[in-house]
DNA sequence: CGGTGGACCTGCTGGC
DNA sequence: TGCCAGCAGGTCCACC
């Protein structure tokens, strides 16, 4: 489900109603997802007060007094929301802690894809995790110049390059679709075989899609939601992703699907060259 | 260096 | 109606 956009668009929803609260108890109700849980450094968390909240690449930063902060990835299938203490656990609930005022921010994730950890704030760059995480894509903006950087020496399917987050993070099977889409190149196209005023045509849509579900809440094609539990619709404006056989949102012609590294992509025979 | 295929896991959909 | 294959937003690894 979460890519960049997902994970802004959760941390902006929580922050305001987490920030200045405090971890009063975690439960844990399994032994691991896609990495154990480490029941010692979570239950160390309680009692402390949250500061605030960040990003790093799909990573959901919450950070704690006493230089501490909670890591969560949500994976495939994760999906992270503060409900009413007296709600009941829901399916896959693997991780919640409760707050004050009668409510428990809960973390439920069915395929278990997903990452929990406690880290110190002050050395979370050298964490195994973020050691190797290439640039933001936001915030400074994405050049084109910056891209062809990232890409000189390289060769393979531009798609690849786009989703290879030692490179660049935050970009995932929708949006490296929908961000080549969008600049009019074939994401089988060789990184080699792209000039300047393409790459910067695309740094330009991968900053636009991202900035644009960001603004639409995020994609839900099947479960993602953000702290409050509101779904996004940016999947309303998907123009070629998950569209095989339908007409291109651009020029009607039939969107093709391929598959690029076990995963499929989708594109316009007719706008992408 | 890059590409492929598989592993991890559950749930949903579509075809028969 | 039921069953089963195929597929799903992400990493990570082994192997060619």
């Amino acid at each position: 489900m979460p890519e960049l956009p997902e994970i802004e668009v959760l941390k902006r929803s929580l922050e305001p109603r987490l920030a200045g609260r405090r971890l009063l108890e975690v439960r844990i109700h399994a032994p691991a997802l896609r990495e154990p849980l480490d029941r010692r450094a979570l239950g160390d968390l309680t009692g402390r007060r949250i500061e605030r909240l960040g990003r790093r690449s799909k990573y959901l930063l919450i950070e704690v007094e006493g230089g501490r902060t909670l890591v969560i990835h949500l994976g495939m299938s994760g999906r992270l929301t503060l409900a009413p203490e007296a709600a009941e656990r829901e399916a896959h609930e693997h991780l919640s802690f409760r707050l004050d005022a009668g409510e428990r921010l809960r973390l439920r994730d069915p395929r278990r894809f997903g990452v929990a950890f406690v880290a110190p704030t002050s050395g979370l760059g050298r964490d195994r995790h973020f050691l190797h995480l290439g640039v933001e894509p936001l915030a400074p903006a994405l050049s084109g110049p910056q891209l062809a950087g990232l890409a000189a020496g390289r060769r393979g399917p531009v798609k690849s390059f786009l989703m290879d987050g030692r490179l660049l993070v935050g970009v995932g099977n929708i949006y490296a679709t929908e961000a080549l889409h969008r600049a009019g190149i074939h994401p089988a196209r060789s990184v080699a075989r792209i000039g300047a005023q393409r790459w910067q045509n695309l740094a330009d849509a991968v900053v636009a899609v991202l900035e644009r579900a960001i603004d639409e809440g995020g994609t839900t094609l099947n479960d993602f939601t953000d702290g409050a539990g509101q779904e996004g619709y940016f999947q309303s404006s998907l123009a070629v992703y998950g569209r095989a056989g339908k007409p291109c949102a651009a020029c009607g012609a039939t969107v093709r699907r391929i598959v690029q590294g076990g995963r499929s992509t989708f594109y316009c025979p007719r706008c992408q060259r």
